[in-house]
DNA sequence: TTGTAAGCGTTATCAC
DNA sequence: GTGATAACGCTTACAA
């Protein structure tokens, strides 16, 4: 068992100095042929590689990129997560994961565990219990100390920093259109508290679909789940709110749900209550994960391109990490001017499967 | 925009030399009360922390364990990760993660990149296409170097470490079991090829258990499915597979698949032809993901108990972590003498839903 | 009680 | 063409 390889032990060993070593091991040309040569023999005899945490050190940059995200065990965040690897690693860098379990604490304890030092900067997306406290300080905290952060998917306007997002409300737009075409005349919404960002766009979103086409909204065709209550591991109590749903709604034609698990949860009972689908009620979706796929009837879902939100956010951060090297003290011609964030918005898609017409 | 504070500035800005600002920091009873309240309080106001890099040099360890998976998009992966984060954050570890996608090559680079310096040992679990090619020098090589390993789920005996596993085996005989104890006469399996490990412990489960009850194997009702061809996208595909099979073979009673995708789509195909589950044919999955629990009807599964297995690795890989710092060099009495290695199995358990009698 | 210096592994600058 | 030195931020023996 011999541990790594230092540059001072090659020195050694070649009995030269460890700059030499250095510079013969980066081509300099400094270096004559010879020594060159041989260094670079030993150094791959013994596979040398320099040892990353002295570059970071010295470079005081560390090529990795935090990722803080509420929950890994979710489609959409694995989805992610897989695209911000993949770029990341194409333009050398690695990723460092933390959980916030949808925890303010936990979400501060792990920003400051990576802030100092063991990153470059954030990828992450707000927990729900930071979302209803909106309290938004770290992340302030955070970027004045001159970490840069891209926030997808939850994020929120409090914050100044680049964000990447689904287009929640013309996605929930595009959904309920197609209910409305598709002959549907009473749509319920199954969506979440307002709290939750997204829930809520979907929301108005499919407000604004109803209205543009001389529907009026009726309030009891819109169910709102408390997911504080943890319906992940509760599906009964969730089913059985569903149920009493469509008992005092008989008239649903159709059913638009923010995420999969209402969805298909709506298509469960309505089964169980006779209702066939799609003949009696279309369902549509949001969030194209696995359960909308494999479901019987497979579920017409709006996706959200997780991977993709991944890749573009970590080209944002990556191409901003770059741009310091390039401008390291940005100034300002006044202190109003700021450095200008960008918001990129992904195009949702409806995949059609066989929960509608 | 201030860059995070370090203990030089400190120790400028309050006219004292840095060692005593570490110390004060440290509450050394070297250094005088005042002086060390004045630095405190100086620290906290401008909320002072030391920097990761730096101490991870110095102490030539990170705090920080290096997950190489497969693929993150799995539900198993993913509560293996949430089982690892939970006890390395609780033990004051990072984690950060890298994705070989199932390919050698990845495997290779990813492990290079990180055992350079980032990390303090790995947790991981081995990719189909190294299982192929049974290249297994690499992990050795990462363990030569002074860097443990713990592997899980995808292990291999070639390579000597502490290992957590799933008694795939046992498993199966289990679930086998208790087809035939529900009546099952004619038990089909529906399984991938052999060279991943456990997919053949799982085949060997099966055969066991039909054996241990004198019932003659009948490799008619074996159906092996090629997963290199990527079936998660190409359900087509798998479902006519299937379907041939069922039609070839019309007798069968039951159904073990060695995942969960697999199970569903046997169910799927076989209601598709008019079978009734559980009435004419029962299934059982390996692998509790959400599908089994959304599936109409839900499916019968054998728990593998992700996050326990991620927990346990963590557990593992930070006690040697830890035990090396007690004793740092450890001696062998002689050179045939090893330190052992850890095996643990997590044992599955049967979640029984609709599709099972 | 405080400060100096060495060292973790590297690279860049400058001197020989 | 090669080597000594400083620096990244921190801790710790040792000196004052």
């Amino acid at each position: 068992m011999k541990r790594k390889i230092t540059l001072k032990q090659i020195a050694k060993e070649l009995d030269v100095s460890v700059s030499t070593v250095s510079k013969a091991l980066s081509n300099s040309k400094e270096i004559s042929e010879d020594t060159t040569q041989k260094i670079q023999a030993f150094a791959k005899l013994y596979n040398y590689k320099p040892n990353n945490i002295a570059l970071s050190l010295k470079n005081r940059k560390t090529k990795t990129i935090g990722i803080l995200i509420p929950e890994i065990v979710h489609h959409f965040f694995s989805t992610v997560i897989r695209g911000i690897e993949r770029v990341a690693n194409r333009r050398g860098y690695n990723v460092i994961v933390g959980l916030s379990n949808e925890s303010f604490t936990k979400e501060i304890i792990n920003m400051e565990m990576l802030a100092n030092g063991s990153i470059d900067g954030f990828i992450l997306s707000i927990s729900k219990e930071t979302l209803l406290k909106q309290d938004y300080h770290h992340f302030n905290a955070t970027i004045n100390q001159g970490m840069p952060i891209v926030m997808f998917d939850r994020v929120v306007d409090e914050v100044d920093c680049d964000k990447v997002i689904v287009d929640d409300f013309n996605g929930a737009v595009k959904a309920v259109k197609k209910l409305i075409g598709n002959g549907c005349k009473h749509i319920a919404l199954i969506t979440t508290l307002d709290y939750v960002s997204v829930g809520k766009l979907r929301t108005q979103g499919y407000l604004e679909a109803l209205q543009s086409n001389g529907i009026e909204a009726d309030s009891n065709l819109i169910l709102k789940i408390d997911d504080s209550l943890d319906v992940e591991n509760n599906l009964d109590v969730l089913e059985a709110e569903i149920a009493q749903f469509f008992k005092s709604n008989p008239n649903i034609h159709g059913v638009f749900a923010v995420n999969e698990l209402y969805a298909v949860s709506a298509m469960k009972v309505a089964r169980k209550l006779g209702l066939k689908i799609p003949d009696d009620v279309q369902v549509i979706g949001f969030t194209d994960g696995v359960l909308s796929k494999h479901a019987t009837p497979s579920l017409t879902t709006v996706s959200q391109h997780g991977q993709k939100i991944g890749e573009q956010s970590a080209n944002l951060l990556i191409d901003r990490l770059e741009a310091e090297d390039t401008q390291p003290e940005q100034y300002f011609t006044n202190n109003e001017q700021k450095r200008d964030f960008i918001k990129l918005v992904i195009e949702t898609e409806i995949i059609e499967r066989e929960s509608t017409k």
